[in-house]
DNA sequence: TGTAATTCCTACTGTTTTAGTAGTAAAATA
DNA sequence: TATTTTACTACTAAAACAGTAGGAATTACA
């Protein structure tokens, strides 16, 4: 049961992008790969990922990266770590509306973790951790 | 984030014990794998895991099998998923005790969820599962 | 108009984890 | 003694994880 260094480093990309949300400016990934010494190219995958949230204006170029559209106030953690890590789902018969969910005697358990996951996440708010 | 088949037929395995426990009869893992479809070998392995937990009276030989020692209203669901995962922290530095821990900015974020997990699973007793 | 900086896109790769399988020894019972 | 069961050790194919690599497209600025 982790979370894989995508979903982490998801979040230090989203605290980076959020505590420059007032500046208004633009953070490139040159950055937040230097301040973290986490590899580019790395960053720029998970970015993939997260670009689905659709949290950022883009901006190539010089003096380009990411910006945060929406106030961190607004945003949820577990938006974000949702978009990173594809699903939140602590077994795939949550996701998957598994046939037999009726008479699974597994099923409510699991499901009911899966929520409590994601009511947790979605309780906290980017603005919380920058 | 995905609970592994480990911890998912840990808990089958202990529902199929908790439902004997009245009984007061030992319950085999050839019993359990007919039961389940669930391969013999793969049982047995899960359960040297499960094992740690110090759930069972164990009788080998025929008609042997493994019983519950305690009632199954006291164990709970975050015992037996904790024994078959060896942890349930969503972040390794949780367990480790990351030396900046207190610099971290995502750590508490982290801290929480696990604990949040460890606390919805400990508050569910494997009797609500029988 | 050229150059540097940046995102965007595709593909590859070594390592670890997962999900088993296999064979045999040891113990217990009848 | 034969059968049934747990206990122990070792192996393995497939998937997921955690990156790496190279280059194309776009933009700002000098």
């Amino acid at each position: 049961m982790k979370i894989s260094t995508k979903g982490r480093y998801a979040l230090t990309i989203m605290i980076h992008l959020g505590r420059a949300y007032d500046s208004n400016k633009y953070l490139s990934l040159t950055e937040i790969s230097e301040r973290e010494n986490i590899s580019l190219k790395y960053l720029e995958k998970i970015m993939i990922s997260l670009k689905k949230g659709d949290f950022f204006e883009v901006q190539k170029g010089k003096d380009g990266g990411y910006k945060i559209k929406d106030n961190p106030k607004n945003i949820t953690i577990g938006s974000i770590i949702r978009a990173a890590e594809e699903e939140l789902n602590v077994v795939d018969c949550v996701k998957d509306g598994c046939p037999n969910k009726n008479s699974c005697d597994t099923y409510p358990l699991w499901k009911g973790l899966s929520d409590e996951i994601n009511d947790y996440l979605d309780s906290k708010k980017l603005s919380e951790y920058l």
